[in-house]
DNA sequence: TCTTCATTGGACTTCATGGTCCATTCCTAC
DNA sequence: GTAGGAATGGACCATGAAGTCCAATGAAGA
């Protein structure tokens, strides 16, 4: 891709304007963010949004897809690159926690807009996807090293594993929503993990 | 509330039009769905829409959310009133995948309207709480018969645990949309059954 | 048959929103 | 300091979708 020319000041002005956008797409959803919304928010004009993002909103919403799901997945460091150990596991689940919670509402970027873009944008479905996939192998990577680890069952398949936490992590947000409180999210994300620790001996009470 | 006059003939065309905009809701979202398209497949005129739905979009959509949430819960009858075995739970299990699969389109039509409106209507949002919730109870109920018949550990929360399998349903649903397939749904349906036959000798392969 | 009211048809209005265009300002390199 | 291109401001346009209105039709009872 021929980048076009941009300078420094350009640069932060077109990340405040992804940012912006991936809060508003958060609080009312896609089809509730407006461009004026986002012109007002950033105090930008409609040219800038069109100067940085040429192909209007829905090119603003793949780049904002893409952060999120970087943001996502940094917000998980360093646990998500170790996840070798229980410990590392628990560090890991209270971390992602505490990332929803900080976000004061109750839903995944990532996951939310899965639902809202699956049948409107098809390019757009498929950066999800692979934002789900990366962070569905990493899981599963974790897995695997607790399988080495003789602590899980070496006969359990490592990505099926991966991906009944994740459901349980999209899921349990839902649920999370009309409670106004992380229970669901935590219920739903300790049962998923429970086959990573039978070993144990106690459960946290 | 004070019921116009309404003939069978009315009814139908009523109904008909709740169906289509359903099926339209379900495979292009809320947005995706315009009063245009639903007159168009449902051959009626736009005065029909407001005269049947005075409250327009908005109460269409309502209704809808109300009619889908009835059709959820009978589509899991008869087994959702007993659930008290665990034979009975999986009967309801294989009932319940089934009816996605039947749908064709890999979204929980209580659960994608709950992360669309959630911001939007802050009405409908209570509408499909309100389903949520006497679900969640329906299966809590079921959880406290097992418990009951000594099968489930007594002590554990039926609500919890009913929060857990509805959280794995409707995240499975979102994971199995990219995968075109229902595995992702049933692991994590399975992960969460698992409390309910822990006294059982073999899991099913 | 005639009256009445539910039902239906469809043109028209209004408005929000995505998108275009051009002028102006701001940097920076020369 | 000045020329050129990036960055910005904001008026303007096009379109699609919600919602309004009135006239026409159909059916069922008096």
């Amino acid at each position: 891709m021929e980048q076009a020319k941009i300078t420094e000041r350009g640069r932060l002005t077109r990340q405040r304007i992804i940012e912006a956008t991936g809060e508003q797409i958060l609080a009312s959803g896609i089809g509730g963010t407006t461009l004026d919304t986002v012109r007002a928010a950033t105090l930008t004009s409609k040219s800038q949004l069109f100067h940085y993002f040429p192909g209007g909103k829905n090119e603003l919403v793949s780049e904002v897809a893409a952060w999120e799901g970087r943001q996502l997945l940094d917000a998980q460091e360093p646990e998500i690159h170790d996840l070798g150990s229980w410990e590392s596991w628990e560090r890991w689940r209270a971390g992602l926690v505490h990332y929803y919670i900080a976000r004061g509402r109750w839903a995944c970027p990532i996951g939310s807009l899965a639902t809202q873009a699956a049948m409107t944008d098809p390019e757009l479905e498929s950066t999800i996807a692979a934002s789900m996939r990366a962070w569905r192998d990493m899981l599963a990577d974790g897995v695997r090293k607790l399988q080495q680890a003789n602590t899980v069952d070496a006969t359990a398949d490592p990505q099926r594993i991966a991906t009944v936490i994740l459901a349980a992590i999209q899921g349990g947000l839902i649920l999370s929503q009309p409670e106004r409180s992380a229970w669901p999210l935590e219920a739903a994300l300790d049962n998923a993990l429970a086959p990573l620790h039978l070993v144990s001996t106690s459960r946290t009470p």
